[in-house]
DNA sequence: ACTCTAACTGAATGGCGGGTTAGTTATCAT
DNA sequence: ATGATAACTAACCCGCCATTCAGTTAGAGT
């Protein structure tokens, strides 16, 4: 397939493209952040000129956009998932969330793309709100959820759900914080899953009953 | 003072310039971001033409780098205060750091100069690596030895204290990231107070023995 | 009143990079 | 093999804004 001879001119792959542009737009947000980041870096990492990118995508921000909605989406969907068809108690399912969730800060562009979306959401509210809509006001009510369900089951104590449920994510995205912007300065690696290990035990016996 | 009658031409104040250049500046950066803050803005609400401004600061960035050393200096000086002379038992000396910290991010710029430094950091390391410095780096082994105090005496468990540390800080975090980039887009107010009431809560007894 | 200088201003300058335009070429259908 | 057309490119344009420069003026000292 991509094998046969290079020719000097172009190809025509109008449907590999938008993928293949969007793949080079994630790496080098991720690298060099959005701003700093230029039309022409996306279109030679992508091997295309600045001008095809615009047939593809009405402008950067579109790009942004996708991508976010794209990361977006597949996360939230998981995360979901593990949590609405689950009915055991819900202390390990406390602990399943989390720990899924430092696998992705860790193996994923998330963390940068995270920082990208609170650096932008002023310039560009599109993207907060699409980011604010799809993934938190959706993903803190089933988490509310597990911790209510716990309160009634007497595992938890009568905490205050909506609270509960940022203490418990918090250090995720402080971890995504740490990761995307003080580790670049030379601060000391911090490994997410022991974090995430302790913090899960800490917060479980902090809302036991 | 200021209700004399104002002249059609400048004034002459070389000494009061900086503090009202840099009111101006951060009033601004906060509203609108650091890079949609033009120079003619500060200018402008300090009572000044743009090139007046690079008499007192050598750039954009220089105003910036100011701010932040302010407000870091200011902040972690009290922090550092309450924790270095205080000799009582950790568990109230955690809520009275917790709770000065939710005092700060309700009642002042912090939130926002702490995004600023996020989404900019990338683009110019000074900034960063100068919170990191200041702030970080002298702020996180400061609570880090109120916890190895607790563990010391048995009032907590013997968990890993930088770990510990982070997830207490955590949700100040997730509080001023709520409020600069999540409100603005319509999402319910958070109650720092309450959740920092609720979180230090949780936290304690999460560690306890 | 006159001078001198530091404080201040209005008007350029420069370069950067997003987006556009006017063509060029690959590829398909006939 | 020959248009027709969609895919693609090179070169351009243009607005924006940080920074600078060449003066202008306030106001202290005498």
């Amino acid at each position: 397939m991509t094998d046969r001879p290079v020719t000097k001119t172009h190809q025509r792959r109008p449907e590999a493209r938008p993928a293949e542009i969007l793949a080079a737009a994630l790496e080098l947000f991720a690298e060099k952040g959005f701003t700093a980041t230029r039309m022409q870096d996306v279109a030679s990492r992508a091997g295309l000129s600045k001008a095809a990118i615009y047939l593809y995508y009405k402008d950067k921000m579109a790009l942004l956009q996708a991508l976010v909605q794209e990361m977006a989406g597949a996360n939230l969907t998981v995360a979901a998932g593990i949590a609405e068809h689950y009915q055991g108690p819900a202390r390990p399912l406390l602990r399943q969330i989390l720990m899924f969730m430092a696998g992705q800060l860790r193996s994923t562009r998330f963390p940068d793309l995270l920082k990208i979306i609170i650096s932008e959401s002023r310039a560009h509210p599109e993207i907060g709100r699409m980011y604010f809509e799809n993934v938190i006001s959706k993903g803190l009510p089933i988490f509310e959820s597990v911790i209510r369900r716990g309160i009634a089951s007497g595992e938890f104590r009568n905490v205050d759900p909506a609270f509960a449920v940022k203490s418990m994510v918090a250090p995720m995205l402080l971890a995504a914080i740490w990761k995307t912007v003080f580790e670049p300065l030379g601060a000391e690696q911090l490994d997410i899953e022991a974090f995430a290990t302790q913090h899960v035990d800490g917060f479980i016996r902090g809302i036991a009953a």
